[in-house]
DNA sequence: AATTAGTAAGTAAACGTTTATATACTTAAA
DNA sequence: TTTAAGTATATAAACGTTTACTTACTAATT
């Protein structure tokens, strides 16, 4: 039997992302995607069943996957909560920083029908991967640090300001001034813990 | 000469931010546009150059515009602080509330290179709408009450928790039980005015 | 060791459908 | 009667997906 080509299987996955991040969701097709990686359009059916399961895979396993598992390294859920919403907010920084097109296809997450409802089947089947998360915001809690909220309650006080502040380090990449540094997101880090605490 | 008719113009907006809400704006279509508001698919380039025209339009002039509109009426620029924050919260959460399909569309524009780019020419041609709004931080950051930060900064921490918990809110409408509640909303308010005070 | 049957991986080309848009015509009011 | 608003229909290109075929390898048989 023939050997998979893995290569070709990793490059179909970064040349698609590629082309949402640049041109957008809407202008991903199977022919523009099987021709920008010089393959025919049919080997992409052998690895995918159809372009719906390609972009869901492409967007649970590729992308929410190296996400969650890159914002929890080595974060501590016994940590005191000015430390370990710091250390999260500099996972989640630095590994996006360096992933802008996983970073646009996550934002597809949030409008687009197929994707958002792929992300809460997924949520609800396996939220498990943020449990270190819900631990310490738990822990906190009953420690009286902090508020009682519904957990995805935190995620919005928590982490939209941040990801909005990559929108905005990305926007002023291509510009002459970046405004979003270091001591930036330090002060907006403090200020989302500052709002938090009891 | 035949009259245009307004009322179709209107509902051209009205089904296309439908099924962009409903099913993802790759899949609106010109034909499945005109075939839904029953007209001739020449008609929609009566009205609109081209898809692009139309989809632009819609998201600056009919989303982003009333939308705008909606986060200002009746705010106080002289107000204190938290005063001012309250009322915006209040004012942005009451009018996506009661318009889903706008609020769909808001969220592409975070995503789609088309709609970006679209806001961002947007946003520096006529930064002058959210004026209220800048002139309001500015007296206090002049004050002393809250830090000083580039503008699209306080952005992402002022309004995007609140944009978060809007798509909670409709998440959770479709479910048995409603976790943003008035009560759930006032107090992220209190904790993103809390954070930015000095 | 050489041959060959079997099989999954891969390709080129095409399927029928849908896309954005254009043409040619009709309608209705000034 | 003129003129723009509107329709029905056509078009070429692009769409997702499939068909018919080839390639590259394994493993069983000579």
């Amino acid at each position: 039997m023939r050997p998979k080509n893995l290569e070709m299987e990793n490059a179909i996955r970064t040349v698609a992302l590629q082309i949402i991040a640049e041109e957008g969701l809407e202008n991903l097709s199977m022919q523009k995607l099987a021709k920008a990686v010089n393959i025919s359009p049919r080997t992409i059916y052998i690895k995918y069943e159809n372009k719906e399961d390609l972009l869901i895979k492409l967007f649970i396993d590729e992308v929410l996957g190296a996400y969650e598992k890159a914002t929890l390294e080595d974060f501590d859920p016994n940590a005191e909560f000015a430390e370990g919403v710091e250390k999260l907010w500099s996972n989640v920084f630095n590994y996006l920083k360096n992933n802008k097109h996983a970073f646009a296809l996550i934002q597809y997450g949030k409008s687009s029908p197929l994707l958002n409802k792929a992300y809460k089947d997924q949520g609800i089947r396996q939220g498990d991967h943020f449990k270190p998360v819900h631990q310490f915001l738990k822990r906190h809690v009953q420690k009286g640090t902090i508020n009682d909220f519904p957990i995805d309650v935190y995620r919005a006080l928590l982490f939209s300001p941040l990801l909005d502040l990559v929108t905005e380090y990305f926007d002023h990449q291509e510009r002459s001034k970046q405004i979003i540094t270091k001591a930036v997101l330090a002060a907006c880090c403090q200020a989302v813990i500052k709002g938090m605490l009891k």
